[in-house]
DNA sequence: AACATTCTCAACCGCGGTGAT
DNA sequence: TATCACCGCGGTTGAGAATGT
């Protein structure tokens, strides 16, 4: 191990920080704040370099941290902008006020590696049989399920995201994003008990659940037992299916003829004050769903959020927005009203009755959905 | 109780971006 | 334009804690 360039010349001191070191940094930055880092040790009377000094205040010492457990909110939020923005941590921290990008990366790999250990068994069934009933792009070679990438060693856990979630017509980039979108999926059916709320923990809501099945799409046409027909039918054109990694997966699930289940998200939705229930009568599904004025997110940062994504989503997509622009303005115009977003703008009370009818075939509850 | 294994998370490393010169 | 210093980020490591056997 070496040294920071920026302290080569310097004797700093390494390892864990000390409680007067601590000190040290917080009464020199809340006196001098922190223009120049490379200044900080020395003015502060530190022996670190100012890497360090920064690492140390951003991660740990700042006012407005916030430690603990993720909230349900803060890990949906997560998964949601994981999906869209990749491995940016830094991106995603900017939307989880007083979380760390570092804290955020920890948990995302230490979640994954737990489960991703784990597909050996359970998942792994479920995943051959997406990845084997179908030509789904799971199955190429360039697509290995993801239990494939695990192994028992503790540094090989590390999922390898997309450097570009979307990033053009890059076949590694859509392997990598249904390599993590099967994980995902894969995890969210065994959530842990801070994120499932109801505490299923590791144990599937039934067998043989789609493991592809996107994490924030509902179905309420069909029965319990059944999902709706597939995606790539009709409702979301087919040029969509490999550059929005829910859609992609949800393809690939429907291909698989999966049945359908309510997402474990809708449980945590529940949770959350917004509740769920499906029904099946004479072969009609009625969905109802009482959502709490609070919503998901607060509205300000709900649109913010839409904001950043949308710009992202249209950066990563550039040419194939232009070559499908008038397929995207019929699936905005006519494929669009059979979706409900779950947004506390979008979901009125009418469109809640609306739905109840059988107006709307799906639900979107991602932020990231929309359009 | 002792040991092994797994998990958590703070910290480090190295690279790329950016601005100054 | 080239070089340098600095900053910020993502990937990785490793110590200590927690958990399992």
């Amino acid at each position: 191990m070496g040294h920071h360039s920026c302290c080569n010349q310097q004797k700093v001191k390494r390892g864990l920080w000390s409680p007067e070191e601590d000190e040290k940094l917080i009464r020199y930055i809340t006196t001098h704040g922190y223009g120049c880092w490379s200044e900080v040790p020395e003015k502060a009377g530190l022996q670190r370099c100012g890497k360090s000094c920064r690492l140390r205040w951003i991660n740990y010492l700042r006012p407005d941290i916030r430690r603990g457990r993720f909230t349900v909110e803060e890990e949906k939020l997560i998964i949601s902008l994981h999906a869209i923005v990749g491995n940016r941590w830094a991106h995603i921290a900017s939307h989880l006020p007083g979380r760390t990008d570092n804290e955020i990366k920890n948990y995302w790999n230490s979640w994954i590696k737990k489960k991703i250990r784990k597909p050996a068994t359970a998942a792994a069934a479920a995943a051959a049989a997406t990845t084997t009933s179908s030509a789904s792009a799971t199955t190429s070679p360039n697509n290995p399920p993801p239990c494939s990438t695990a192994t028992s060693d503790h540094h090989h856990h590390q999922l390898h995201p997309p450097p570009a979630p979307f990033g053009g017509a890059s076949a590694t980039a859509d392997h990598h994003h249904l390599q993590l979108d099967a994980i995902i999926n894969q995890n969210l059916i065994s959530l842990p008990p801070k994120l499932a709320g109801g505490g299923h923990d590791d144990s599937p809501p039934s067998a043989g659940l789609p493991h592809h099945c996107p994490l924030f799409m509902f179905d309420t046409t069909t029965g319990a037992g059944a999902v709706s027909p597939p995606p790539s039918s009709s409702l979301i054109p087919t040029h969509l299916h490999h550059h929005h990694p829910f859609i992609a997966s949800f393809t690939a699930a429907m291909a698989a003829d999966t049945p359908s289940y309510l997402p474990p998200l809708v449980d945590g939705m529940a949770a959350m004050g917004a509740a769920m229930d499906c029904s099946v009568e004479d072969g009609q599904t009625t969905a109802a769903m009482a959502a709490t004025t609070n919503g998901y997110y607060q509205h300000q940062k709900q649109q913010q959020l839409e904001i950043e994504l949308e710009e992202e989503e249209q950066r990563q997509l550039g040419h194939h927005q232009h070559e499908h622009e008038h397929e995207n303005h019929q699936w905005d115009e006519e494929e669009a009203q059979h979706l409900l977003m779950w947004d506390q703008e979008v979901l009125t009370s009418s469109n809640l009755e609306a739905m109840q009818s059988g107006a709307h075939s799906l639900l979107f509850m991602g932020p990231n959905d929309h359009d």
